[in-house]
RNA sequence: GGGCCGGUGGUCUAGUCGGUUAUGACGCUGCUCUCACACAGCGGAGAUCGCCGGUUCGAAUCCGGCCCGGCCCA
């Protein structure tokens, strides 16, 4: 064979581009390389992938999230797994009729129901176009022509057939109580859907009388038009001031209301004047305080947000309107002591931040208060990485006090399956199957009223929260109501990636829906990574103008680039902070690592059985040590010491020592044993560090692979066991980059080229021996001794 | 107020079941276009590991207290 001088490497471009990397990525989706295939052998590694909320394409903070997984699906698939890494997309609920109605400018209420629902799809539609396309630009392993849409009419089969189970069970019943309202969306919301604001306003101190000494209290409220809803009056039982009050009865003001005065832990003693008012309904203390003291609520506030007839001269005002108008009153009469501005912890509507109100209304409600114990003890049985993050869920668990509300007043969402009998109202709830919308069309023709025999019904309009869709995708995603054997076989479902912002709702309520349908684990691992913030380390939002978008940094260094930067960027569980730099330096290591496989390339493979050579046993065994490194972290479901520790060899040890010294081996042109070991080395460590970085940089990897070897990368196997280094061979190797960076510092200091050979005498340590050959050819020496001891400086130059 | 996480060179970060000359990257800087790579190589400067105390022969690492930042829950 003819071992050239000039050598060609098979890798013919200087660098690593955009274009090459798109073309690879075209090519898998061309050649259906990510289609599942349920009958392939191996294990079934199912990933629910976040559905993400279609509210807009991914940020970097997303991408990255969404990227991590991918490198997640791709290791397993290394491991042997078959691997189902579905995408959905979650298309109903509150989020996209937000945004049409702020778009349009215009609510829901203002078109007719068909009109509403055809341009929330036609939003849907295009952000969902956008959304694929990322998938597609990030390289991700996802089979783009198979993907789940929540708003489909068979995904919304499946949750209207758990509703009619869940139904059927027991487990649904529809009570008149006090629930969260947003009076901006009309609609219900669960706990888990209020979200906290730190909101400025006003704390009015009013003057209450005593009945039974006529004296005067003070009373400070945020809330002054609830006061005809006021029921009770309590202190601090360890407050001294008002022990005195005890038993006595407070006259509210304008409403002459007698209210009892009554001790109670949850009077602040520092808020206000430490007395309290307690009303139908000012938060959710409230409602909890009414429940205990027995207290009966007098309802003032309308579903529509205004004030009712209960509330005497307010009525008819919104609540805002209404708050203005008894501060008039009040001034007017003079009542108010005295007014502060403060700010309060507001709870608010998670879509559309206006402020709830709590009012009574008839809503279906899941059973959820019941099954706290149950839902943790089941929770015990998941593995949850990071495992801190099992505290948050049991936290939330814990703090469960309302069952939870699952009707909603809105439209773009799935429709609850219900009918109601035209001549006693009772409901009728079709069998499972198909889909429903009550709404707009007859119940099955042979529905009929099981209470009067009737035979005419009127549709349920209330749809279903949209959690009721997105906590079944991991039942939904291995065939739940469609594919029985499949489903069989692929229960549970394997892994669930999610952020930790979510834990209270998708997470929690997944666990919920499948212990209370199946009463088994929704999963069995539990992968909650942490948020892109930009630079400043603050969260990314629309509204506060610091969104960064993916595509102008995939277009200028990769996606490969940027992928990188998400896996090695922080440990899973924390933020990852967006920096432009971080993304261009990961590019920096994408080009090396071309370069390593350009050079590596331009020499024929040799069988790996050739390795003979201590010093090439000495690196392949390093990098032993990291293949082990690496599965450690990928099994923890975190590429981010993987990454790292593939990247530090591969730069810091492969291509600045190893290549160095065996150069003069692999240019030789000899067809000696010696050469054979270098050549087999370099082309094992070669495919080791591919095979392995496929999962973070799979675009790259897969174009090397078959460019120098002709096989498709996505088939191999996770590189088996590589005889670690040990302790002894460690110190070795540490003793060889020494000396190569003493010598180089030599070098420097006579200012000679690394290239040029070093005339002074260079005297090595013993244990230095066996490497005579390949440092004095890497470094040029002319004049080499060793010692017949270690010294500690390893290296010595002397005249 | 409670819980969780974090505070390491200019910036980001590893290491946290005790013992390393404290990791790496970006940035800075000197020299070098050496046949994989100047998107590089080699060299260099730069950290009292948030503060205080304790345990220990020895602490970034363990314990206690405090300060700062973030998130979640009251």
């Amino acid at each position: 064979m003819n071992t050239s001088k000039n050598p060609k490497p098979k890798l013919e471009e200087k660098r690593w581009s955009s274009k090459l990397e798109l073309e690879t990525i075209n090519s898998w989706h061309e050649n259906r390389l990510f289609k599942f295939d349920k009958s392939k052998e191996g294990e079934i590694y199912s990933i629910d992938t976040p559905p993400p909320y279609l509210s807009g394409r991914w940020h970097v903070g997303g991408a990255a999230h969404y990227v991590q997984q991918d490198m997640i699906a791709r290791y397993k698939k290394l491991k042997g797994y078959n691997v189902l890494f579905s995408f959905g997309a979650d298309r109903n609920g509150l989020p996209i009729e937000v945004m049409v109605e702020r778009k349009e400018n215009i609510r829901a209420k203002d078109v007719s129901r068909e009109r509403f629902l055809e341009m929330c799809k036609s939003y849907l539609d295009s952000i969902e176009k956008e959304v694929l396309n990322q998938v597609k630009l990030l390289g991700m392993s996802i089979d783009l022509e198979n993907i789940y849409r929540t708003d489909s009419p068979e995904y919304r089969a499946i949750t209207q057939a758990t509703f009619i189970k869940l139904w059927n069970d027991g487990l649904i019943y529809e009570d008149y109580k006090p629930a969260n309202w947003c009076p901006r969306c009309g609609t219900t919301l669960a706990d888990a859907e209020i979200e906290y604001e730190e909101l400025p306003t006003e704390l009015l101190y009013i003057k209450f009388k005593i009945k039974e000494t006529n004296e005067d209290i003070t009373i400070a409220t945020t809330r002054p038009e609830l006061l005809p809803a006021c029921a009770a009056v309590i202190y601090n039982p360890e407050d001294k001031r008002y022990k005195r009050l005890n038993g006595l009865t407070a006259i509210t003001p304008i409403f002459n209301n007698e209210v009892k005065i009554v001790p109670h832990s949850s009077a602040d003693v520092n808020f206000g004047t430490g007395i309290v008012m307690i009303c139908s309904y000012g938060d959710s203390s409230d409602v909890r305080l009414f429940r205990e003291l027995k207290l009966v609520p007098k309802i003032c506030v309308n579903e529509d947000g205004t004030m009712n007839k209960n509330s005497g001269p307010l009525e008819g005002l919104s609540v805002k309107e209404a708050r203005k108008k008894i501060k008039e009153i009040l001034e007017e009469k003079g009542l108010i002591v005295k007014t502060e501005k403060i700010v309060h912890r507001t709870p608010t509507c998670w879509r559309c931040h206006t402020p709830i109100e709590i009012i009574v209304t008839r809503e279906f409600y899941l059973k959820q208060v019941e099954f706290k114990n149950d839902l943790k003890k089941i929770s015990d049985q998941i593995e949850f990485y990071p495992p801190q993050f099992r505290k948050n869920l049991y936290d939330w668990i814990d703090s469960i006090t309302e069952d939870w509300p699952i009707s909603r007043r809105r439209y773009y969402a799935t429709e609850i399956p219900v009918w109601y009998c035209k001549v006693c109202n009772e409901p009728y709830v079709p069998p499972p199957g198909r889909y429903y919308q009550p709404w707009k069309e007859n119940p099955p023709t042979d529905a009929q009223c099981k209470k009067c025999g009737s035979k005419e019904f009127i549709g349920e309009t209330r749809v279903l929260d949209t959690w009721m869709d997105s906590s079944i995708s991991q039942l939904f995603i291995i065939g739940y109501g469609r594919d029985e054997d499949f489903f069989k076989k692929a229960r549970p479902a394997t892994l669930r990636p999610q952020g930790y912002e979510i834990i209270r709702t998708w997470l929690y309520y997944s666990i919920l829906r499948t212990y209370l349908l199946l009463k088994d684990i929704a999963f069995k691992q539990v992968r909650i990574s942490g948020m892109g913030v930009d630079e400043k380390g603050e969260a990314m939002h629309k509204s506060k103008g610091n969104v960064v978008y993916p595509e102008v940094y995939i277009e200028k260094y990769g996606s490969d680039a940027f992928r990188l930067w998400a896996a090695s960027e922080a440990k899973l569980g924390s933020n990852y902070r967006f920096s432009e730099e971080k993304v261009k330096a990961a590019s920096l290591f994408i080009t090396k690592l071309w370069n390593i496989s350009r050079l590596i390339s331009q020499f024929p493979e040799e069988d790996e059985k050739a390795i003979k050579e201590k010093i090439d046993l000495l690196f392949l065994k390093q990098l032993g040590e990291v293949i082990k490194t690496v599965e450690k972290s990928f099994e923890m479901l975190d590429p981010f010491d993987a990454t790292n520790s593939l990247r530090d060899y591969t730069w810091n040890i492969l291509a600045d020592h190893y290549l160095e010294l065996v150069k003069p081996r692999l240019y030789s042109g000899e067809e000696d044993d010696r050469t054979r070991s270098a050549r087999a080395t370099v082309h094992k460590i070669l495919k080791t560090i591919l095979v392995a970085m496929h999962p973070v940089i799979p675009t790259i990897t897969f174009y090397i692979f078959q460019k120098l070897y002709n096989k498709n990368i996505t088939t191999e196997k996770f590189p088996e066991h590589i005889e670690p280094i040990n302790n002894e061979e460690k110190a070795l190797l540490n003793m060889l980059i020494e000396a190569d960076s003493k010598i180089w510092a030599k070098k420097k200091e006579l200012k000679l080229s690394l290239n040029s050979p070093l005339e002074k005498k260079v005297i090595l340590s013993k244990s230095l021996e066996p490497f005579l050959g390949d440092i004095k050819a890497a470094h040029k020496l002319v004049n080499v001794e060793v010692l017949n001891k270690d010294v500690p400086e390893v290296v010595l130059f002397s005249n």
